[in-house]
DNA sequence: ATAGGGTTAG
C-alpha cells in the first residue's frame, strides 16, 4: 500500500484519521486501478483474501483492476477474492461482482456457482439459489454436498423448516451423501427456528439408529453447541445440562463455543452464580475465555442492572489480552443507559475512538435510546443528525427510538417530521411504528389524526396485530368515546385477534372510568373466562374503579383474590386502600379484612 | 478456491 507522501499539510488530517480508524480509506481512495501492481494483487489476494478480514473498498479497488487486466486473469483469483467477501458477511457485494465477471465475458466455473447460491442463500433469497442452482446444471456441473448445504441453510434462514428437512432427506436421491456439516446445517435450521426439541430428537435417532440413521458420520462438537444453544435460547437449560453431560460421556471435549453458550442461556434464565461457576471451571480446564465470552457476562451484569461489576469484566478481559470490541462497548452503554446515566455513556462513546475502536450503527441507536428514555428528544435528535452526517445508515430501530422519545417529550410536530424522515431514507415503516404512531397521537391529543392513520392501515389491507388495537382502544377509551370502543372490541373475534390482559385491562378501565363497574366486572368475569389471566394492572384498575365509587365491599373482595393468587400488591394497590381507608371512618371496620400481603403458604 | 456453532440496540 505504499504511496507517495501527502503534501505536508495533511499531517493533521491523516492524525484525525488514524483516530476515526479510517486509514486504510485514506490511503487506498486516491489509488487509481491502474496504480495497482500484478505483485499487490498478488498479495491481496493470496494473503489478505485468506486470511480473511479484508474492507470492501480495498476489494473493489482490486476487483475493478483485475477485471481490466490482460491477459485475463484465471477465474480461480476472482474467486479467492469473492470468497473472501462473502466470508466476511457482504453477500449482495458478491452478487454484483458476479454479475460484472459476467458482463465481462469472463466465464464462471463451478466454485464460482457455488459462492454465488451461498450468498444468495444468506440472503435469504433461496429462490435465487435455486436459479443459481438451475444454472449449474445447465453448464454440465454437478451440485456437490457445499451447494446442497448451502441450499438448506438458505432454507432454514427464510423460516422453511419442513422444506429443510425435506430437501435434507432427498439429498442422496440427488446423488450426495450429506456430511456432519449439512447435518449440523440443519439442526441449526430447526434451532433457529424454535425446534430445539425436535432437533435433539433427531439427535437421539441418529444415536439409536432410527430412519436417520445409516449415514457416514457422527455427531461432533459443532453440532452439540448449536443444540445447547438452541436449548438455551428456548428456556430449556436444563436439557442443554444434560447434553453438556452428554458430550463428556462421548467424549467431546466442549470448546470455548460451547460454554459460552451454556453461560449465556444460564444468565438469561436468573442462574448468574450457576453461570459464574461454570466460567471458572471452563478457565479451569484451560479453556480461554474469549472476546463473546466476556461480553456475553457483561452484557449479563449490565441486565443485572451491575454496571460498575460490569465494567470490572471489561478491566478483566483488557487484562487477560483479550480486546474488547464494538459489542462490548455497546452493551456497556446499553447498560449505562438502563441506569439512567446517559451522559456516563456518551463519554464511554466519546472514548471508543481514542482507544481505536470505531463506533457503528447499534452505538448510536442505544444512545438514541438512552437519551429517549431520559425525556431528552432534543439530545437524541442532535445525534440522529450527527450519525446521519457521519454517514452511518440508521435503521428501524434508530426511528422508532426517536418517535418514541419525541411523542413522550409531546414533541407531535417533530416526531411527523421524523416519520417523514424516516421513508426518505428508505426505510418502511414496521408494526411496532405504527403502534408507536398510534400511541403518540392518542396520548398527544391527536385522536383525529391517530384514527385516520388506523383507517388507512386498515383499507391498505395491513395485518394489525392486537397490540395495534391495544393503543387504538385505549385511546378511544381515554378521549371518552366508549361506545366506539365497545364497537371496535367487538369486531377482533372477527379479526382473528384475541383480546390480551392488556385489552381487557383497557377495557375495564373505560369502563370504570364512567362508572360502569356492572360492565367492568362482567369484562373482568369474560377473560377469566375465556382463560386470560389478570395481572396486577387489571386488579388495580378494577379495585380503583370501585374504590372511586365508595364500594369498599368489592375492593375487599378484589384484595382478596390477589392474596388467593399470590400477587403482590404494589404502589398503585397500596395507595389505593389508603384511599379508601381515609375516605371515611365507616370503611376503618374493613380493615380486619383486607389481605395481609404476602399471604403465609 | 466454495458449506455448519456462541455476544449488543426497539
Amino acid at each position: 500500500m505504499a504511496r507517495k507522501a501527502s503534501p505536508s499539510s495533511a499531517a493533521t488530517t491523516i492524525s484525525r484519521t488514524v483516530q476515526r480508524g479510517e486509514l486504510s480509506t485514506l490511503f487506498l481512495k486516491p489509488i487509481k486501478p491502474s496504480c495497482i501492481t500484478a505483485s499487490q494483487h498478488e498479495k491481496f489476494l493470496k494473503i489478505d483474501c485468506k486470511n480473511g478480514k479484508i474492507n470492501t473498498t480495498d476489494a473493489f479497488n482490486h476487483f475493478d483492476h483485475m477485471l481490466q487486466m490482460q491477459p485475463a486473469l484465471p477465474i480461480s483469483s476472482f474467486n479467492l477474492l469473492l470468497g473472501s467477501v462473502a466470508k466476511n458477511k457482504h453477500y449482495s457485494d458478491v452478487i454484483s461482482m458476479y454479475h460484472r465477471i459476467f458482463e465481462a465475458n469472463l466465464v464462471p466455473d463451478f466454485i464460482t456457482l457455488n459462492i454465488l447460491l451461498n450468498s444468495c442463500c444468506n440472503l435469504k433469497k433461496v429462490g435465487l439459489g435455486f436459479a443459481v442452482l438451475g444454472t449449474i446444471y445447465r453448464r454440465g456441473y454437478f451440485p456437490n454436498i457445499v451447494t446442497f448445504t448451502s441450499l438448506i441453510k438458505g432454507m432454514g434462514l427464510e423460516g422453511k423448516i419442513s422444506d429443510a428437512v425435506q430437501f435434507f432427506k432427498k439429498i442422496v436421491r440427488l446423488g450426495c451423501q450429506p456430511n456432519v456439516i449439512t447435518w449440523g446445517t440443519l439442526i441449526n435450521a430447526l434451532c433457529r427456528s424454535g425446534y430445539s426439541e425436535k432437533a435433539l430428537e433427531l439427535h437421539r435417532k441418529m444415536g439409536s439408529g432410527d430412519d436417520v440413521s445409516g449415514f457416514k458420520f457422527q455427531t461432533n462438537l459443532v453440532c452439540y453447541s448449536i443444540m445447547i444453544d438452541g436449548l438455551c435460547k428456548e428456556g430449556s437449560v436444563d436439557k442443554a445440562k444434560e447434553l453438556f453431560l452428554e458430550m463428556e460421556e462421548k467424549r467431546v471435549s466442549p470448546d470455548v463455543v460451547v460454554y459460552s453458550s451454556l453461560i449465556h442461556g444460564l444468565c438469561d434464565v436468573g442462574e448468574w452464580e450457576e453461570g459464574k461457576s461454570l466460567f471458572i471451571k471452563m478457565v479451569d480446564q484451560g479453556i480461554r475465555p474469549n472476546v463473546v465470552t466476556f461480553n456475553i457476562l457483561i452484557n449479563a451484569l449490565c441486565k443485572e442492572g451491575k454496571v460498575k461489576e460490569a465494567s470490572g469484566f471489561l478491566d478483566l478481559m483488557i487484562q487477560r489480552g483479550e480486546n474488547p470490541d464494538i459489542f462490548s462497548f455497546n452493551t456497556l452503554m446499553d447498560g449505562l443507559c438502563l441506569e439512567g446515566k446517559v451522559d456516563d455513556a456518551r463519554e464511554l462513546f466519546v472514548s471508543m475512538a481514542a482507544k481505536g475502536q470505531e463506533c457503528d450503527v447499534i452505538s448510536y441507536n442505544v444512545l438514541i435510546k438512552g437519551y429517549c428514555n431520559c425525556r431528552r428528544a432534543d439530545d437524541a435528535m442532535r445525534l440522529y443528525k450527527e450519525m446521519v452526517r457521519k454517514g452511518y445508515k440508521p435503521t428501524i430501530i434508530t426511528f422508532n427510538s426517536l418517535l418514541t422519545g419525541l411523542f413522550q417529550d409531546g414533541k407531535v410536530g417533530d416526531a411527523r417530521d421524523c416519520f417523514t424522515d424516516m421513508q426518505l431514507h428508505g426505510i418502511t415503516p414496521d408494526s411496532c411504528t405504527y403502534n408507536i404512531l398510534l400511541d403518540g397521537f392518542c396520548k398527544n391529543e391527536c385522536l383525529a389524526e391517530a384514527m385516520e392513520l388506523f383507517h388507512n392501515l386498515e383499507k391498505s389491507g395491513h395485518d394489525l396485530d392486537i397490540e395495534t388495537f391495544n393503543c387504538v382502544l385505549d385511546g378511544l377509551c381515554k378521549a371518552g368515546k366508549l361506545e366506539t370502543t365497545t364497537e371496535l372490541f367487538d369486531t377482533l373475534p372477527l379479526k382473528g385477534l384475541v383480546p390480551t390482559v392488556v385489552t381487557y385491562s383497557i377495557m375495564i378501565h373505560g369502563f370504570c372510568k364512567r362508572g360502569q363497574l356492572e360492565k367492568a366486572s362482567n369484562m373482568f368475569l369474560e377473560m377469566e373466562e375465556k382463560g386470560c389471566a389478570p395481572n396486577l394492572v387489571t386488579f388495580n384498575t378494577l379495585m380503583r374503579g370501585f374504590s372511586n365509587s365508595d364500594r369498599a365491599t368489592e375492593v375487599i373482595e378484589l384484595l382478596q383474590k390477589m392474596a388467593e393468587r399470590k400477587f403482590l400488591p404494589d404502589a398503585s394497590t397500596a395507595s389505593l386502600v389508603i384511599d379508601l381507608l381515609s375516605k371515611d371512618e365507616r370503611y376503618k371496620e374493613y380493615l380486619t379484612l383486607i389481605p395481609t400481603f404476602p399471604i403465609q403458604t
